[in-house]
DNA sequence: TCAATCACG
DNA sequence: ACGTACGTGATTGAT
């Protein structure tokens, strides 16, 4: 039998659903009907008709072909109403987590790509269902081409059916012959002009007579009715015109594969999230039941164990499997809160082992431990589980949330539930679904539920890490992966556990002191505005400063009035009050953030462990919370004291190494550009060397001012130049800006060619990848929107950059903490941050761990500049930096 | 929960 | 003509 193609005409169907279906709205306000009528059309087609494939072709707002013919063309009818066009991305969003391919392409019309793939699938031996609102592509009709006008009355939904058959018995042509009897007619709607006094009656009879327009044409004497006669003669040239543009295209020029659209269980979690938002509870319950259905037969197969013999049985099998994956149930907050243990190492082999009886908690621990280094284990974010396992093996562990990450690593809250629908295309209760705000040790004696939940997850991580691992290898990230992330999860644990010690009187002292700055602070800014009012309010604060006292200045975000420290210091000059404001931010934030917000993190014996996340950022770089250990204060001397509360342990030293411009170095790594690598090889201030060679000034003479502009250059080369960013950086014209860029380029000619090609290879393949194989997918170039194209750009050239710094880094890591221990140091790496590597160092080891972290850092990557490294001690990470 | 702000690389 | 530099996280006030 032959295979089915579904074809959507994206724009018409909303459209048609809009009008078709009362006014909804979700508690947000966000309208909704629009989208429901499209998913009610949307389902009852799937339901009718076994599609094999489906797309959905979107309108994009830019000229067509038929504009440069015609320039009163208007195309897609009259302007929607709000309330609709705030629905289109939703749809397309719903749909994308739906798992659905939506095409849309600049120059072409929904018609003109629905028209192009439905011959496309007809050729290729498909039947092809095309749904739309619109007549028009009745033309597309034939034997194999079906199209479908669906209508909604009064919540209910009826289609209309014309194979070309139909077309001719409805409108007396055939579907080819409707683009000439549309021609003759016009149409009103996409401004499509027609001949004068020729009406759906005349040209029907016109076409039924003579089969064409230029049928017609030739027979022009044999009409009888003078006035259309002349009518026709006249506008010859605007019928012919009208048949072009009322002619769908068919031979698009378009890289679609049906094999990407292939139609997959869409009930995924995201889309089930999105119909949460939606509100749309008819659709929620019949995922809910599809979801029901897939999973039961494997969760027929979960058991719970709770026999002594069972559990050795299980782990012996377990152990034989050539990978188990394992999740151990603690609960959060209590100390003696551990619940149980999962296992799942086959198909049909996934079990739940709950601390009860004689399974006790150190028997589950340490039969967990024992069975780690027999076989290769598959977790769920792995560094939280390294507590229970053997740690010296991390080759041979698997997690599937670092799997998950590469492979979209724009996706930053990772869940199981997530990896089964995108993974496995299975939907997963949430635990917030099936036990609420209930703790997990309450969930836990919901005995069926639980088994299922617990199961379920081990299961899907199982399962996953087959798929993952898969896509890893076809990706080229699997030696990334198994030498760079895999490995680091441990050094990141590692790094947690050992903490950094601070000092609590010394973080209270500075707290204080700034509590005292700013209640006098406060006093003055009460009294120069004349009021009382909270200083931390940029609603209240714009308030006073432009409506109150009338400064210059005023509008600027959504919301009101800007009130950011660029506008202040503006400010500043003129009016005491904002000078004060932004000593009390300073000062504010200094205190909540740092001195009150460290204070709550440190634990009994005086130490802060930061969570480094390795799971987080669209490049690569790790991220650190809870508290924020990469974001303590350093540009401003006034915070950069609070470095000399973070100190070594007792009798010990820190010792801090950062690379030096590690990214411009990558640059002129990945570019290969010669002046760049030549100007690194001179071994001289690299911003002062550029300014010499852009501005045409010897190395000597450079003023301070060009030497900074060069740097910014180098800053804004980095983060995906453009002139607007950095006139608003150094404060000068775009046009000034636009000649120093021109200027950079022509120095360092290479650089521009690369950071073209990055741009020119992430359109084509929507990714960019860094010099280990990482990528990060660039969704944003394809959008119809400039300044998201213009977004996409500037990521197409940071990305690969920032990214390339943090696989260098990730590497010093591994080896530097490999070296520290496999020397037996009692040194411990304890912090990174992005460029910076921070070691508690024991005083005899001071020579060694200096020479650890300068040789590991220097040779983490080969490239063809020299990566170098400044490298301070100090008894404080104030004195180390 | 979001927007604005500001700390870091 | 469009309106911005890249990557993060915490705190605050307003909704």
């Amino acid at each position: 039998m032959s295979e089915k193609l579904v074809l959507i005409d994206g724009n018409s169907i909303l459209n048609r659903a809009f009008y078709g279906v009362p006014d909804l709205t979700n508690s947000k306000g966000l309208h909704t009907n629009a989208v429901y009528g499209f998913l009610n059309i949307l389902f009852k087609i799937l339901e009718e008709e076994k599609a094999d494939y489906l797309m959905v072709a979107f309108d994009v707002k830019a000229p067509t072909f038929r504009h440069e013919l015609f320039k009163e063309y208007k195309g897609t009818r009259k302007p929607m109403p709000e309330e609709l066009r705030e629905q289109v991305p939703v749809m397309k969003e719903v749909l994308h987590a739906m798992g659905i391919v939506t095409i849309e392409k600049a120059g072409f019309e929904a018609d003109d790509i629905l028209g192009t793939l439905a011959k496309r699938g007809e050729s290729s031996g498909m039947e092809v269902s095309l749904v739309s609102g619109d007549r028009d592509l009745l033309q597309i009709a034939t034997e194999h081409i079906k199209i479908r006008i669906p209508k909604t009355k009064g919540g209910r939904t009826e289609v209309e059916d014309y194979y070309a058959a139909d077309v001719l018995a409805a409108y007396k042509v055939t579907p080819e012959q409707f683009i000439d009897l549309k021609a003759l007619m016009g149409d009103t709607a996409d401004n499509i002009p027609g001949v004068p006094k020729v009406g759906e009656k005349t040209a029907t009879e016109l076409m039924v007579t003579y089969g064409s327009i230029e049928n017609i044409y030739a027979h022009i004497e044999e009409i009888t009715k003078k006035s259309i006669q002349a009518s026709l003669r006249e506008n010859k040239e605007l019928a012919d015109l009208s048949k072009v543009l009322a002619a769908i295209k068919t031979d698009c020029e378009l890289e679609v594969s049906f094999e990407n659209a292939r139609l997959k269980n869409f009930y995924t979690q995201d889309a089930y999230e999105w119909f949460k938002k939606l509100e749309f509870k008819a659709f929620l319950s019949r995922f809910e039941e599809k979801g029901e259905d897939r999973n039961q037969e494997t969760a027929d197969s979960f058991k719970e164990i709770t026999e002594l013999s069972e559990a050795e049985k299980v782990f012996e099998e377990a152990a034989k499997a050539k990978r188990a994956a394992f999740q151990v149930f603690c609960d959060e907050k209590a100390q003696g809160g551990f619940i149980g243990i999962a296992l799942s190492y086959a198909e049909d082999k996934t079990v739940l082992l709950k601390k009860e009886g004689f399974l006790t908690e150190e028997y589950l621990k340490d039969k967990l431990y024992a069975l780690s280094e027999k076989t290769e284990l598959a977790a769920f974010d792995i560094k939280k589980q390294y507590a229970y396992i053997e740690r010296e093996k991390t080759d041979s562990y698997f997690d599937v949330l670092i799997g998950a990450y590469l492979i979209n690593p724009l996706k930053s809250d990772y869940e199981v539930e997530d990896i089964a629908s995108e993974h496995l295309n299975l939907l997963l209760k949430s635990r917030q679904e099936l036990f609420g705000k209930e703790n997990l040790q309450k969930a836990s004696e919901k005995q069926a539920e639980f088994l299922k939940y617990a199961c379920f997850h081990t299961f899907v991580i199982w399962k996953a890490s087959a798929v993952i691992e898969e896509k890893l290898k076809e990706s080229g990230m699997y030696l990334l992966f198994r030498q760079i992330e895999m490995p680091l999860s441990l050094v990141l644990f590692d790094m947690e556990k050992e903490g950094i010690l601070v000092r609590p009187e010394e973080l209270k002292k500075y707290g204080d002191n700034l509590a005292k700055k700013l209640t006098e602070l406060e006093e003055s800014i009460y009294s120069m505005a004349g009021e009382h009012f909270n200083i931390n309010s940029p609603k209240q604060l714009g308030e006073i400063l432009f409506d109150k006292l009338k400064l210059p200045g005023g509008k600027k975000t959504k919301t009101g009035y800007s009130t950011a420290a660029d506008v202040l210091e503006k400010l500043a000059q003129d009016h005491p009050l904002a000078a004060a404001v932004l000593e009390y931010r300073g000062l504010a934030k200094l205190k909540s953030t740092y001195a009150d917000g460290l204070a709550a993190f440190i634990d009994d014996k005086n130490r802060i462990h930061s969570n480094f996340n390795q799971t987080i950022t669209a490049t690569g770089r790790i991220s650190s919370t809870e508290p924020n250990l990469q974001n303590i204060p350093m540009r401003m001397e006034s915070g950069r004291l609070i470095r000399k509360v973070f100190v070594p342990k007792d009798g010990y030293l820190f010792m801090d190494a950062d690379y030096s411009q590690i990214e411009l170095r990558v640059l002129a790594h990945m570019s290969g550009d010669e002046q760049l690598i030549e100007a690194y090889k001179m071994e001289e201030d690299i911003h002062r060397i550029t300014a010499s060679k852009v501005f045409h000034t010897p190395f000597e003479e450079v003023t301070d001012l060009q030497r900074r502009n060069a740097k910014a250059v180098n800053f804004g080369i980095v983060y995906g130049i453009s002139s607007f960013g950095l006139s608003q950086d150094l404060s000068i014209t775009r046009k000034e800006a636009a000649d120093y860029i021109e200027q950079y380029f022509a120095t360092y000619p290479d650089v521009k060619k690369f950071l073209e090609r990055l741009v020119s290879e992430a359109k084509e393949k929507g990714y960019v990848t860094t010099m280990f194989g990482r990528r990060r997918p660039v969704p944003e170039l394809s959008s119809s929107n400039f300044m998201q194209r213009s977004f996409g750009e500037r990521v197409a050239m940071n990305s690969p950059i920032q990214g390339t710094a943090a696989d260098i880094i990730k590497i010093a890591m591994i080896q530097v903490w490999k070296r520290l221990k496999e020397e037996g140091l009692k040194s411990k790496l304890i912090l990174q941050v992005h460029d910076e590597l921070l070691v508690e160092t024991a005083p005899e080891e001071e020579e060694k761990v200096r020479c650890i972290l300068t040789q590991e850092m220097q040779s983490a990557a080969e490239l063809k500049v020299k990566l170098e490294i400044d490298l301070h001690t100090g008894g404080d990470w104030y004195q180390a930096k």
